[in-house]
DNA sequence: TGCCGTTATGCTAAGGCTGAGTATAACGGT
DNA sequence: ACCGTTATACTCAGCCTTAGCATAACGGCA
């Protein structure tokens, strides 16, 4: 993934098949020591691209996953990896490209409010739940209020994956239609495009994972330019959470956790007044536990 | 794994050909629909026992981590899973057998101050930075520091896997000693059963887990019996987390969080005052983000 | 040149939460 | 009745967070 300040990326394989979009992926070789070696290896041979910070994410492997792709029989291992990526412009990209991740989780992002998406999924989320049997019925009121929090208005930027796997439950995405070839979706699936396979999923996974560590280590900074300046940093933390911070706090909590310094440098090219260029303090990283940008409580930007 | 209020406890199944325990593994068969169900088949199989809460954990993969063992070639996958189990009494457990985790990372516990393997590992580990050049000096320094904060003071519970990680590049661990034929460990290691391939790793990692699990989700109440006293909940969080806690305050964090509600009933079986008994109040799951036992500010218990 | 819009940055009051400690209650045993 | 022990209630100071207000420094424009 990639990031600018307004906008999140992830990179995109579209696959010729059938359509849909899909995730970088690759084989195991046994020329390969670990399996990060392997990671950085081959994303370096197909799109030139360097990766930074890498993390493995979660390993899917339901034994009818690759149904209908299917080349091995029984269990498709696939091992999900995040990976973040500075430079956001790769120079060898003959299939690959970068993509909003919200043009596939729509409903993720708050910053401009409550999402379109959102309001047209509520209304077909709550026929859902009132379609069940009374004790069925409370519980998929819970798990909704849990995860899209609904009534209360408590937003969890991280329950992404949660969210994801409730509109499949919910059939409100395509991919929960594949597999069944006697019925026919209904009009009213929830906006965003779908993908290949359960790598709709694995950016859910993903995107959930980045957002609650942002909280507690700086993995921030793989994603932003050598210099940068405070809003920048502040856009670029906001993209990736979908949810709008209050720029003060945000600035006293950067500068007096230690997490940047100053280069020197100012830049005009923000319009007011000039804003100092920071960087990355890399010292952090010894003395603090958890350095991180913690966001603020759960909460909507506009109730 | 599993807990009593003065044991975290994990379970094991010596290995018959090095005299080394091991975790309990099997095969993935492809009569499995999901990961998960395998795991939890296999386990009932072998050991009688009910999973409660599982979670995947890592998968490891490194090509050559079964070397000596080896009956595959090239990568042996292994997925790893934290599974926890409230009756800590298997009826069927012909190899298996429950263990004190703090056996294999004796470092870990801090419920009595400082502990004792701790002090013996500290002279090793200053003489494995003093051995590097100037610049690795610094390197390792700060990831001593970082780790386990021997000069500030500073332990973090959740680094569990980092710690170990640490001893095993700086050859403390026999572990790190199983593949150098041509040299001879020393007789100062640190203290603490060794494991079967890389499955102390993967108990480090599971243990950081759960450590960090237990401060945003009420999985604690996953390892305590039906009803239980405050005191028997604080116990058990302490057991696992390796540090004591302040108890006025861990019961006013408890009850304001509304994790658990009265059953009515009281023991004499704590020695003093009858203390109520109380239950997992199953409803925060749905009023609350992010529940779970907070833990203080990483501390250590005598300075 | 002086005003205006815009962004950057500094600062503070109010409220909530945390860490730490004091005080009181209720049991069993002597 | 007293003592040791554990349970439980309550208080207080310091710290952190939230939500604002206030001021600074640019470019553009009348």
């Amino acid at each position: 993934m990639s990031a600018t300040p307004d906008q999140p990326r992830v990179l995109i394989v579209p696959a010729k098949q059938n359509l849909q979009d899909g995730l970088p992926s690759g084989p195991l070789l046994s020329e390969h020591r670990t399996l990060e070696t392997a990671l950085r290896s081959w994303v370096e041979q197909q799109t030139a691209l360097k990766l930074g910070y890498v993390e493995q994410l979660y390993t899917f492997g339901d034994r009818d996953r690759t149904k209908g792709r299917a080349r091995v029989k029984g269990h498709a291992l696939s091992i999900a990896y995040l990976a973040l990526v500075r430079d956001a412009s790769p120079s060898r990209m003959d299939r690959a490209h970068w993509r909003d991740w919200y043009a596939y989780l729509p409903w993720e992002d708050w910053r401009e409010g409550t999402p379109k998406a959102l309001k047209i999924i509520e209304p077909t989320l709550k026929a859902w739940v009132r379609a069940g049997g009374p004790p069925l019925k409370q519980f998929r009121a819970e798990r909704v209020e849990m995860t899209f929090g609904l009534a209360s208005g408590a937003w969890s930027d991280e329950r992404v994956l949660e969210r994801y796997e409730l509109l499949f439950e919910a059939s409100l995405v395509p991919e929960a239609w594949r597999e069944r070839s006697d019925e026919k979706a209904p009009a009213r699936l929830a906006p965003g495009l779908p993908m290949v396979l359960d790598h709709r999923r694995m950016l859910a996974t993903a995107i959930g994972r980045l957002r609650a560590k942002i909280k507690y280590r700086p993995v921030i900074f793989e994603l932003m330019p050598a210099s940068f300046t405070l809003l920048d940093l502040q856009k670029t933390v906001e993209a990736l959470s979908g949810i709008r911070l209050h720029k003060q706090n945000f600035r006293r909590l950067v500068e007096s956790e230690g997490l940047v310094e100053e280069t020197g440098e100012v830049t005009t090219a923000t319009g007011g007044r000039p804003a100092r260029l920071v960087r990355f303090r890399q010292k952090v990283l010894v003395e603090r536990p958890a350095p991180g940008v913690r966001l603020p409580g759960s909460k909507r930007v506009s109730p």
